[in-house]
DNA sequence: GGGTACTATGACGTTAACGTAAACGTGATA
DNA sequence: TATCACGTTTACGTTAACGTCATAGTACCC
């Protein structure tokens, strides 16, 4: 399986196709490549095509977004994406930091786990309430 | 078992002791009270005191924060703890907002767990151009 | 080739979430 | 009672992350 001249994985993007898709602003976009995030190539007249790799860059950032991390962060966190493949170094210094962000996010995990137990608390009383409440209102019918 | 004159646990706390706690400022204490998520009683001079039950509330408005809920939202999460206990429209409505929160955690919940698997995949990527590396240097010495 | 819909580049505006500094009160302690 | 460490309010400053123009080029369609 090799890759015909028009492979439809060579697809691009327009910005506003992005941004339609993810339900962000177009100057949302251009905003993450000012902070050197994203860089897609231009295309007639100058416009931005952005690949699938763009695009799956674009929901790592927003994905990040989401769980509260700064576009700084984020930053780092796709560096780790772009190492130069050749240096021995950089790469041993990329599993290190990746490291410490998987026990980021597992940790993140383990509190979200808590933060659910919390409010399944709180709804089991709400509900144990509600019992007691018709239980009254029924016995003063 | 009751409660003593001076029961341990209506032990309350300084702002700075729960700043120092939590690794916050005090001014960033005393903002949250200004935006209505906590509300401590003065003591003596007019000072803050937090009972455990403020304190409980700053660790979740953190908790929220790390999670990149605003300021806002946590304010609404919170509103669902202090629901008037007595009216039922009220209890209901709570319930139903819980229901929201709580299917938006386990959103949260897998979407890290994609980014888990990100990151591994990234990692084992590196490891094995790693191994390579290895390979090529030896079989040139 | 004229309209219209999209895009690009500035540049300034806005909002949330604090930081920081001033000016002052309070409480324990030497 | 003077000196701290800590607290209070008020007010202005700052930064990140965009929003919102204005101005101008471009592209596709009839």
């Amino acid at each position: 399986m090799t890759k015909s001249p028009q492979d439809p994985r060579d697809r691009t993007y327009s910005i506003s196709e992005l941004a339609g898709e993810f339900d962000v602003s177009s100057r949302t976009i251009r905003f993450y490549e000012e902070k050197r995030l994203i860089s897609p190539k231009r295309g007639k007249g100058n416009q931005r095509r952005y690949t699938k790799r763009d695009r799956a860059r674009l929901k790592l950032i927003l994905r990040g977004k989401r769980f509260g991390y700064s576009l700084d962060e984020i930053a780092e966190m796709i560096g780790m994406t772009d190492v130069d493949f050749n240096e021995v170094d950089q790469i041993k210094k990329s599993l290190v930091y990746g490291e410490k962000k998987l026990a980021e996010i597992r940790n993140r995990i383990e509190e979200l786990r808590l933060l659910e137990h919390d409010l399944l608390n709180v709804k089991a009383r709400l509900e144990g309430r509600l019992v007691q409440i018709e239980a009254e209102s029924a016995s003063t019918e």
